[in-house]
DNA sequence: TTCGTCCTGGTA
DNA sequence: TACCAGGACGAA
C-alpha cells in the first residue's frame, strides 16, 4: 500500500526511534513472509544485534544492523511497521515482532500478508533494491533522464511510471496524480510524449511526491506511519479515489478505468487522448 | 504486453 | 454476497 512518501515517513520516524537500540528477541508469527531464510536463522541473525539506522530504497525499508546484515521490508499493499515504546502490541494482524532492549517493540503487521521480508548481507542485496531506478526528488531524476526513458518505449505511460526499474517509488496513487498535474492521459504511449511533456511530467512527479511527504503520506484504508497514525494527503488528491466527483480544475467528472489491471483515475477534459 | 496470483477484510 | 484494494512477479 505505501508508496515512496509513505515509506519515507515511516523511515524518518523509525530512524529517530530505533537507531542505537538492540534487538533482544524476535517472534516470527508468519514464517512464509520471510524470503529465502528460515525463521530460526532469521531470529539467530537478528538477536543481540544493534540497529544502526533505518534506510529506504524506493518502497523498500532497510534496517541497517551493526553486523554485515540488513533486514529489508517491502510492505506491499497492507504492510505496516509500528514502533511501540511501551512494548504493547495492538495490531491484530501482527506478523513479526522485534523486542528491543529497554522494553520497546517494533511490530510488523500486514493484513493481506503480501509483504516480504529479507535478511541480506551487503554482498547479496535484494534484487529489487539493486535494480531500483532513480527516485523522484533525487539529483539523478532529471527531465533529460525521463525523456531518455520515454523514448522508443511503446508502453503506456502509466505502466511505465509503475515500473520501479525506471523510476523508484511511484505507486498507483501518485502515478495518477502526477499524470493529472502534467495533463497527460494515462493511456498515452511513452514514446509519444514530447520533450515539453516529459519536462512537465518530471516536475509533476517531484511535486506530488514532495506534497505527499509534506502531508505525512496518503491514507486510503490501511496506511499508517511508524507511530500508528494516518497521513493527510488524501485530502489533497486531484483524481485518485474521486471517481464521479468534479475535477478541481475544470469541473468535469473524474473517470475511472482499468489500465494494466490497476484502477486508473483521470480527468477526460484536462487529460485528453492526444490522438 | 496482458493476466493471474499471492491474501484478507472492509464496504457497497 | 460480491467486489475491490497504496504491489510485484512469473507465466502465457
Amino acid at each position: 500500500m505505501p508508496e515512496m512518501p509513505e515509506v519515507e515517513i515511516i523511515r524518518r520516524y523509525l530512524d529517530k526511534n530505533l537507531a542505537g537500540k538492540t534487538i533482544t528477541a524476535v517472534d516470527v508469527l508468519l514464517p512464509r513472509q520471510l524470503q529465502g531464510i528460515t525463521a530460526e536463522e532469521f531470529t539467530a541473525r537478528a538477536s543481540g544485534v544493534m540497529i544502526k539506522s533505518v534506510g529506504r530504497v524506493g518502497k523498500y525499508l532497510l534496517l541497517h544492523l551493526d553486523s554485515s546484515d540488513d533486514i529489508v521490508f517491502h510492505l506491499r499493499m497492507t504492510g505496516r511497521l509500528v514502533y511501540a515504546p511501551d512494548g504493547v502490541n495492538d495490531d491484530k494482524c501482527a506478523r513479526l515482532i522485534f523486542s528491543l532492549a529497554g522494553g520497546a517493540r517494533l511490530i510488523y503487521g500486514d493484513t493481506r500478508t503480501l509483504g516480504v521480508i529479507y535478511m541480506t548481507s551487503t554482498t547479496a542485496p535484494v534484487k529489487g533494491v539493486a535494480e531500483m531506478g532513480p527516485e523522484p526528488l533525487s539529483a539523478a531524476f532529471t527531465p533529460e533522464y525521463l525523456k531518455g526513458v520515454l523514448a522508443k518505449k511503446k508502453t503506456r505511460i502509466k505502466t511505465l511510471l509503475l515500473n520501479q526499474k525506471y523510476i523508484g517509488g511511484i505507486g498507483n496513487i501518485y502515478a495518477d496524480e502526477a499524470l493529472f498535474l502534467a495533463r497527460i492521459n494515462p493511456f498515452t504511449h511513452a514514446q509519444d510524449i514530447d520533450a515539453a511533456g516529459a519536462a512537465r511530467l518530471q516536475a509533476a512527479i517531484n511535486e506530488v511526491i514532495a506534497a505527499g511527504i509534506n502531508d505525512g503520506g496518503t491514507t486510503f484504508r490501511d496506511y499508517q506511519n511508524g507511530e500508528g497514525k494516518k497521513g493527510h494527503h488524501q485530502e489533497h488528491l486531484f483524481v485518485y479515489g474521486r471517481t464521479g466527483e468534479s475535477c478541481r480544475e475544470c469541473g468535469a467528472p473524474i473517470e475511472k478505468t482499468f489500465l494494466g489491471g490497476r484502477g486508473t483515475h483521470f480527468c477526460p477534459h484536462c487529460q485528453p487522448m492526444s490522438e
